[in-house]
DNA sequence: TTGTCCGGTGGGAACGTTCCCAAACGGCGA
DNA sequence: TCGCCGTTTGGGAACGTTCCCACCGGACAA
């Protein structure tokens, strides 16, 4: 039964005796079309069970109703990183609901990198959503070369250009230290991400200006580098330990790192929370699961997607549409590791 | 300078000095074309920048180059399992090797199915990957009446006619009940997963053949089934521990579930491993990160899903390949739950 | 020399839409 | 009755490719 040519404009209009282009304003909704000959048509429709050739209609209107969503991925995050996964979740949601489909593309390496602009120059897309930006990452740059709306999850850098939205990064690491402070922590130090990225930075910000505003030390020895995965985060509070034995609290910027964390601390024997407390960052599922719970950062990382989403139909339905530049509240969630 | 009109294949032609047709047959790699005018055509591609439009080439060719990725979420598991990351992972990974591009589609309520039966009715893919289905699922079925090739993650049942991909299940469960039996455990319990998913149903069947085999008992007072969520393991947990007091270990279908069933047991102040021990299915990082670190069935997820696109690509490259059924092994990782 | 073949080439048609425009239709006022 | 106007309609062209086929020219055998 599958064999059966699918059925054309032509001969939906056929079969209502009508002219194509009377059932192409039927399909698209046009008002000028009289109650009788959109009733044939509808008909006409349903009894051929005729659905209109996306393709087809792409190449008219050089529209192809897909966008598509970046990961970059050399660190093979996704998979642990619970933030990816909500990020597609809010995305897809506020997609649906604009009949656009979603292009995924996981970028690990060059050549990756390279069969995406080739994809985006082949005008496969509407627009692009980018994750995970890092300060110098060219590919940003190359779409608004190209004119291709484009949105960002995150920011390249504070005077960041295109449109993006990103969670409060510095205030809510301030939030954790001042926590962290009202407990009666005295030497605060910080597992900061990468630094080539505006998230590790903001954060990083917000940790050292409320110690320095609460007259405590925040100088360069309490800080270590992670890259936001586990044996980063476990590498980064060893040389933390090394480096101060005696610190009382880490500021972990991610939770998958404060999982590693928590897992160098067991091994050299130190006490969570008794003798070093932790909070981490993004509330994902390690958090409540750790050992013992962390104490962490909740950014809203569902609503970051669907922003992105919103944003991004908006200036493919208008060009001239503003640049706009989101940044949404986060919230300390308080457990048992602080 | 985004401003200029892209080139196409006429513009190309020209300015090589050559028809069209020579201008396609050198992007398609044809065979049939004088040195000379390759080599006119290539320069002419480079100066202009020129990229092939593919929405016309679809149109003409009727394919789309990329391919849907279908995952049900009614539960809202993507986000906490894992299971849906990896499979994306391996996915994307595999069809990157093929130049085809990955529409990821998340169905979690029935609008969102007919948008799916729709997308997939106006041609905008060439192939569908299905995940976790459950038996009674009518859109296994209404892909196969449209005659898109169609593979599965996961089977509908035993006697699944489509292609599909799946783990070992019953293996996977046996090896852990035999494990929990060679600890000593005498009265093994079970969480299973929803039972119309083949999944389910076959990790309990290898929970009872194995106890069954061994002399155990294996009825249903022994069995409490969750819905792969942790909220659902932790009830069933409690629900099991109520009907049977005297349970000393618990093979659970999930990962996700037996963090769940961690929960409640601490609740209930059972010491695990002592009093009570716990395995595991997935090996996902809740796996390791959960208190007690869990002993766990590992499953190749990674692997099921580049072997799906695969079994994918072969049959939208050849319609008449046969349909395939892959069984991948797996692997029990001990860690301190048992 | 003539005929045959074959590698190389390009123009026309087709894919299934949308958009532009002209034409048909009907009603209404003069 | 005629002319005008607004509503409704449909045919032609276009979007940028690929595919089919016919054609061209040169090499080679007869």
């Amino acid at each position: 039964m599958g064999g059966r040519q699918r059925p054309t404009i032509k001969t939906v209009a056929a079969r209502a005796g009508v002219g194509r282009t009377t059932v192409s304003r039927v399909i698209n909704g046009s008002e000028l079309v009289s109650d009788k000959a959109r009733a044939a048509v509808l008909a006409a429709i349903a009894e051929l069970n005729y659905v209109p050739n996306s393709v087809a209609r792409g190449l008219v209107t050089s529209r192809t109703n897909s966008v598509a969503l970046v990961i970059p991925e050399s660190e093979s995050r996704l998979g642990s990183e619970p933030y990816f996964s909500a990020v597609i979740r809010g995305v897809s949601t506020a997609l649906a609901e604009t009949r656009t489909q979603l292009q995924l593309m996981l970028v690990r390496d060059q050549a990756e990198r390279d069969q995406l602009t080739e994809s985006v120059a082949e005008r496969r897309v509407d627009g692009v959503l980018l994750v995970s930006v890092h300060e110098h990452d060219p590919l940003p740059g190359l779409l608004e070369d190209m004119g291709l709306p484009t949105v960002l999850a995150g920011r390249r850098s504070p005077d960041e250009s295109l449109s993006h939205v990103h969670s409060d990064n510095a205030g809510g690491a301030a939030t954790a230290v001042s926590h962290l402070l009202a407990r009666g922590r005295r030497t605060v130090a910080t597992i900061s991400g990468p630094l080539d990225m505006d998230v590790a930075r903001s954060r990083l910000q917000g940790w050292r200006e409320t110690l320095e505003k609460a007259g405590h030390e925040a100088t360069d020895r309490l800080v270590a580098s992670g890259d936001f995965t586990e044996e980063g985060g476990e590498a980064a509070m060893r040389s933390l330990i090394e480096q101060v034995p005696e610190l009382d609290a880490v500021f972990v910027a991610s939770d998958v790192m404060a999982a590693g964390a928590l897992v160098e601390l067991r091994r050299q024997g130190r006490g969570v929370p008794d003798e070093v407390a932790v909070v981490g960052f993004d509330d994902s599922i390690i958090a409540r699961h750790s050992n013992p719970p962390l104490t962490t950062v909740r950014q809203p990382v569902e609503e970051i997607g669907s922003m992105i989403a919103h944003i991004l139909m908006e200036e493919i339905g208008d060009p001239e549409s503003p640049r706009r530049h989101v940044t949404l509240p986060t919230e300390l969630v308080v457990r048992e590791s602080s």
